[in-house]
RNA sequence: GCGCCUUUAGCUCAGUUGGAUAGAGCAACGGCCUUCUAAGCCGUGUGUCGGGAGUUCGAAUCUCUCAAGGCGCACCA
C-alpha cells in the first residue's frame, strides 16, 4: 500500500479517470515545499477542454482530503501534502517490521533469469576491466533475487578457442615450470605475448596454433591433458578474487562445456535452411537485418564464438526454462549479440526476444591502452589490495582505536571500489584512474558505510539506556525528518526502476541520497539528548529503519556495511 | 563508408520516461567538534544542457541534421 496509489485513486474518482493513467501522470515535485506528490493537468485541458489552472482548481475542490494535511493549486499543478504523522508512522513500522527484507518483493515468483556475468577468459589475468562485468552481473542477482526472481549466475569461462592452440604452442616451446607453479598466470601471460612477439616474426606459428586447438577440439589427449592444467591454475586464481568479492556463480559451465553440444546446432541450422556458403565458411545470412552474417563454422571447419553462444543459449532455455536470458557483456559486443538473438529468432525461437545484452563501457587509461596481448595490465587483485591498504590507512588516521582494523578495512576499501563501477550509468566509459576509484569524501562506498556506522553507534548507546518509551510520530515534523521518511518509503520503488532498466546505478544513487538525507538529519536533530521522550522513540525509530534500509540496500550492490568504523 | 554508444558547471557525473527557477560530488574559499563517530554538516561561485532546425501549452529529455570522441563492422572472444 502506497501514497501514490492512494493519492491516484482519489484524484481517479474526483476527476472520472482510470487509475493507472493517473498514476502514470503523478509525479515528485522538484522541491519539497511545494508539496509531496503532484499531478500536472496540462493533458487533462484538452479532454476537458478547459484551462489546465480551472481543472486543478476544481479537482483540488472535489477531491477527498482524508489522510491528506492539504492540497495546493499552482497554475496547472495539484499539489499534494501528506499527513506527515501518519505517512512517517506507516513507513516506519513496515521498514521494522520487515527488516532485512524491507524492499523485497515477490513479483518475480516463479520466474527463473539466467544471469551470464564475468565470464574471463582462462590463462588470462583477471585485470580491472573485468569487474564492470563481474560487479554488475552480481549487483543484477541480488536486486532480482531479492524480487523473487529465481537467478542463476552462470560464468560463462572462456576455456575454448584458437587462443588455447596459442597457449598450447607456447607452452610447448616457451614455458618456466617453476614460475608456472609460483605465480600461473603471471607465466601464462608472458608465454602469451611472447607467442605474439614470435608470431610477427614467423607468422607459421600461427598455423601450428590453430592445429594444436583442432587438435584439442578432436581430443587428442597432449592437448587435453596441457588444456585442463591451464584451466585449473587459473580457475585458482579467479576463485582467490571471487572469494574476496564473496561472489558465487550456479554455474561455471564455459565455453568448453558446449564443445559436444554445437555439431546439433550446426545440423539444426542446416535443417533448417539458414546454413549458406560464404567464402569457405558456414554463415547464416543477416542482409535483410542490415547485419554482417553470422559466421558458425570457419574454413577449417572449426567453431566459433557465435556457435558457441547458440548452443549456450539454447542450453540454458532446455535446462532453466528461463524468464529472461541475460548477458552481461562489454558494449564492444552488441553486435555480436544482435547477430546471435536474430540467429535464434530464424530458428523459430520466440524466446529469443527474451536474451537481453545488458553492456557497459569499457575502462580505459588516460594515457595507454589496455592489452591483454602487450602485457600491458592492472591486475584487479592489486586495486583491491590498493583500495583495502588505503581504508586501513584512513583508519589509522581517523580512528585508531577501532577493534578488528583489518576486517573494517577490507569492507571499506572492496566497497569504495565496487560503489564506483556501480554508481553511473553503465554504458559510459572508466578513464581509470587509482585516486578516483579510491576515493572515500562525498558520493562514495565508504560515505554511505559511514552514515551506517554512525546511526548503529547511535542505536547502540540508545540500547544501553535501555530506552522504551512508545513513540510519538506526530513529532516528526521537521523537514529534514520528513525528507529522510519519503526517501525510505521509496526504495522499491528504486529496485523495480533498476531492474526495468538492468541498471544497478539506480540503487547505488538511491543508496547515496539515503545516506545524505540521513547525514543532515544526523545533523540538525538531536536524537539522544533529545528531550521530549515521545520525538526521541520517534527519531531513535527513524534511525534503525535508514540502517536497515541503507544494510539492504548495500546487499544488493554486493557490499558489506560495518558497525563501526 | 555503414551501425551502436557518448556529449550537461573547471573535473567526474545525476536528471524520476515531455513538466515548475537544470542538480550533486570533487576541486577552491569561509564557517561548525566541552552535545549522538568531522570518512560528517552548513554557506559562497560557475552553465550557448555539443551546434542548428522542427514537433507543442511546455524540450536537457522526442524527430531531423551537422560536429566531436569512443566502439563495432566475416573466420579472435
Amino acid at each position: 500500500m502506497n501514497y501514490k496509489s492512494i493519492i491516484a485513486d482519489k484524484i481517479a474518482k474526483a476527476a472520472e479517470l482510470n487509475v493507472d493513467d493517473v498514476q502514470k501522470l503523478i509525479e515528485i515535485p522538484p522541491k519539497p515545499e511545494m508539496g509531496d506528490f503532484a499531478f500536472p493537468c496540462f493533458q487533462l485541458a484538452k479532454v476537458f477542454r478547459k484551462a489546465p489552472n480551472l481543472i486543478a482548481q476544481e479537482l483540488s475542490e472535489k477531491i477527498d482530503k482524508e489522510g491528506l494535511e492539504r492540497v495546493e493549486t499552482v497554475g496547472g499543478y495539484l499539489n499534494f501534502f501528506v499527513d506527515k504523522a501518519s505517512f512517517s508512522k506507516g513507513v516506519i513500522e513496515k521498514i521494522l517490521a520487515e527488516k532485512d527484507v524491507y524492499g523485497h518483493s515477490k513479483i518475480g515468483d516463479g520466474k527463473t533469469v539466467t544471469i551470464d556475468f564475468s565470464s574471463p577468459n582462462i590463462a588470462k589475468p583477471f585485470h580491472v576491466g573485468h569487474l564492470c562485468s563481474t560487479a554488475i552481473g552480481n549487483s543484477l542477482y541480488k536486486i532480482l533475487s531479492s524480487q523473487g526472481y529465481n537467478c542463476v549466475g552462470i560464468n560463462h569461462l572462456g576455456d575454448w578457442g584458437t587462443q588455447f592452440g596459442k597457449l598450447i604452442a607456447a607452452y610447448e616451446r616457451w614455458v618456466d615450470e617453476e614460475a608456472l607453479e609460483k605465480e600461473p598466470i603471471k607465466e601464462l601471460l608472458r608465454i602469451y605475448v611472447k607467442f605474439h612477439d614470435e608470431a610477427e616474426k614467423d607468422p607459421s606459428l600461427e598455423d601450428i596454433a590453430r592445429q594444436h586447438f583442432k587438435n584439442l577440439e578432436d581430443g587428442h589427449e597432449k592437448e587435453v591433458k596441457l588444456w585442463q592444467k591451464i584451466k585449473d591454475v587459473s580457475l585458482m586464481e579467479f576463485n582467490r578474487i571471487y572469494d574476496m568479492l564473496n561472489i558465487k556463480f550456479d554455474s561455471y559451465a564455459g565455453e568448453s562445456f558446449y564443445n559436444d553440444k554445437m555439431d546439433a546446432v550446426v545440423e539444426e541450422l542446416k535443417q533448417k535452411n539458414l546454413l549458406v556458403e560464404s567464402k569457405g565458411a558456414q554463415v547464416v545470412n543477416l542482409d535483410e537485418y542490415n547485419m554482417p552474417p553470422c559466421i558458425i563454422l570457419k574454413a577449417d571447419g572449426a567453431s566459433i564464438y557465435a556457435t558457441r553462444d547458440l548452443a549456450a543459449a539454447i542450453y540454458r532455455k532446455k535446462t532453466y526454462d528461463f524468464y529472461k536470458n541475460i548477458y552481461v557483456v562489454g558494449m564492444d559486443q552488441s553486435l555480436h549479440f544482435k547477430q546471435v538473438f536474430t540467429t535464434l529468432k530464424l530458428m523459430g525461437y520466440e524466446w529469443a526476444d527474451n536474451c537481453v545484452h545488458v553492456g557497459f563501457g569499457l575502462v580505459k587509461f588516460a594515457d595507454k591502452k589496455l592489452s591483454t596481448r602487450k602485457g600491458d595490465v592492472i591486475f584487479l587483485e592489486d586495486l583491491l589490495n590498493e583500495g583495502i591498504a588505503r581504508a586501513k590507512q584512513a583508519i589509522e588516521e581517523k580512528n585508531p582505536s577501532l577493534e578488528n582494523k583489518d576486517e573494517v578495512a577490507k569492507k571499506v576499501g572492496l566497497g569504495a571500489v565496487i560503489f564506483t563501477y556501480l554508481k553511473n550509468n553503465r554504458e559510459r566509459e572508466i578513464i581509470f584512474n587509482f585516486d578516483d576509484i579510491l576515493s572515500f569524501d562525498g558520493e562514495t562506498g565508504p560515505y554511505v558505510q559511514y552514515s551506517y556506522a554512525r546511526a548503529k553507534s547511535i542505536l547502540r548507546r540508545a540500547e544501553e539506556e535501555k530506552f522504551a518509551t512508545s513513540a510519538d510520530f506526530t513529532r516528526l515534523s521537521s523537514q529534514e525528518e520528513f525528507e529522510l521518511v519519503k526517501l525510505l518509503a521509496s526504495f522499491n520503488e528504486a529496485i523495480l526502476l533498476s531492474i526495468e532498466k538492468y541498471e544497478p546505478s539506480i540503487v547505488t544513487r538511491y543508496i547515496i541520497d539515503v545516506a545524505k538525507a540521513f547525514n543532515k538529519f544526523y545533523n540538525l536533530c538531536p536524537i539522544l539528548s533529545c528531550e521530549d521522550e515521545g520525538l526521541k522513540a520517534a527519531r531513535l525509530s527513524l534511525v534503525e529503519a535508514t540502517t536497515y534500509v541503507i544494510k539492504n540496500g548495500l546487499a544488493l550492490l554486493g557490499i558489506d556495511v560495518v558497525e563501526k568504523m
